[in-house]
DNA sequence: TATGAATGAGAATTCATTCAT
DNA sequence: GATGAATGAATTCTCATTCAT
């Protein structure tokens, strides 16, 4: 019967702090925000009740974006090399586009007012990364690795690649397919 | 000169604000960490101008503790691995041993506040990884690997180890023992 | 006119306000008033065009009701005594059965944004003790004693045997009966 | 070492705070209170660290500087009627004098932000009333008055003589002296 | 007319920095 | 120099009121 609450809104509020953390650190002001967002500051409180709510829904927003880019097209079929790499390749190319996103999900990451729960969803993110480490195992390859190793080693690679990319952003496809050349040669290293 | 308390006081506000930032973030109070450090608030003001110059003061004080760690011992004149595997070891065992300061480091590492200048003498810091990838170069080794690859992926493995041991600290030399099997099979991956 | 309905919504405002304004002051927000009220928010100002009126509206509502409760069987023709007597009793017993009105009342009685025009209204209320203790007078009695004294005596009193109920509810008819026969002597008090 | 935390300071706002209340009730904000006093809206801060601690404060004052006005000169060994029309004298004085801090008085005690611990120290103000009573009883006068009741009706036609007296500031005298004369007849009244 | 989202002017605090002692 | 009170701009959040639906 009112005004419905604004999806349009909310996505806009998101996006202004995505921006406005990535520039100026979560100190940032939530008034700023709201003039990004080209909403009024009251308006921001009716979306989310708290700077520490918009901080959790803004994790949870983006760790969706980087897990929707990264299973787009994921070919679950495929062999335990083409699924890694496929993962690495929309992964790395996600954070080389989305610069600012991936700014923001680090600081935002590293905050303390990140609920255990709201983190907890988060981690399957990585989910499928462990799940080609498993097939890998099944199939008496990559043995020796402990388990959580593959897709911690997949996202410190990866960061590492990314950050190469945005010095260099001329030489992205080099520095990717170098990144992905050192992950699957640290994956298959034996004791 | 003739203020050998000083130093004192400069070095205990330097350790209250590792602490202080690293549970609470770069968002802390100035007076808490002063408080911290058992000296007046006003006091902190003559050791830094500004809060500001705190945390670049900091983050110069931090990168030191970690080289003077990681060099402490260095066998110059060692092969390339025995060099690298030093440098590995010291490096994760510091971060493994003080957490604490590992934390702060991150957090002031992201600030904005970090004077370019002050940014450029902390390159410094690896600079010592990148002579030995230099120096294995020079030997025909390593070759095909662009420059700052080596420094980049010691960096990104080691920190990934460092979490992992953190979040399993009985497993400590088992994880920095596939780490540096890891980063050494990544760096000499071939294309 | 033509809208039953309405009226319950507005007594419904009314009466939420004297709860909530009861429980947590003349502050309480006129949005918890309408929830309350099972109302939504912009309806309230339908029925009241501003908070400050709506305190009004309920300073009036309330004083009404307490005058209903006091002239309920009132015995016109009976003594002075008796006529005395019944007001004193009807007045202590709402204030015992209704002690959040009571509340609701004195603090909005004390509001500084009671228009001097509903405060003047209100005055009517204790007319009827003012005109026994003119009958008194006229009947030779109580006449030492100055117009306003009888009914403000009233109140004093009242409001103490108010509060003493409320703290010893066990004693109710007793200290009911203290308290007149207080005022009685206070109101026959020689010079 | 540092500039003293001023008595003078927190007088000024103390003072300040009773003004502003007694115009626009507890509502008015902290930021008008500490201009009214000359002081910078964070100071207030170091003063009362909220605004509930000041209005608790304020609770306090305004007690003492009555239970002071009411115990200057109390003689001690006077008779009953002596003592209790002491006390009545300098209670309804007092209030004559003071109607802003008697205004000020009522709202912040009417406050539900106002600890039981601090009213429990206010209790102790009409102590001595209740002395008096028993006093009384014990020279078998006014025995048949439950105890509470004499401070009770002292409170209650004292306020109500003050209303008079604030409404009619020339008849003070001859208010004081009927109050008086009604309490005394009022404690006296036999079942 | 009813609804509840939108608004923006405050509100109570906090905090880096200054300054009297 | 050391101290900690003083300052006031900035911050998060609330709330009476308006307005689109």
């Amino acid at each position: 019967m009112a005004r419905p609450k604004s999806e349009d809104r909310r996505a806009a509020l998101l996006d202004a702090a995505t921006r406005v953390f990535a520039e100026r650190g979560l100190g940032a002001s939530t008034s700023l925000i709201a003039a990004q967002a080209k909403v009024s500051e009251g308006s921001l409180f009716t979306y989310f009740t708290t700077k520490d709510e918009l901080v959790n829904a803004l994790y949870r927003d983006l760790r969706q974006q980087l897990a929707d880019a990264i299973m787009a097209g994921f070919p679950r079929r495929a062999g335990i090399r083409e699924r890694l790499e496929h993962i690495w390749t929309q992964y790395v190319m996600w954070g080389a586009d989305h610069p600012v996103e991936r700014r923001a999900l680090r600081l935002v990451s590293m905050a303390h007012v990140i609920t255990p729960a709201t983190r907890a969803e988060g981690q399957t993110l990585f989910a499928e990364v462990e799940r080609v480490q498993e097939d890998a195992i099944a199939q008496k390859r990559l043995r020796h690795l402990p388990p959580p190793l593959a897709s911690a080693a997949l996202k410190a690679l990866g960061e590492m690649t990314m950050d190469l990319i945005e010095r260099e952003p001329k030489r992205a496809a080099e520095w990717r397919a170098a990144g992905f050349r050192m992950l699957w040669a640290a994956l298959n290293s034996k004791p």
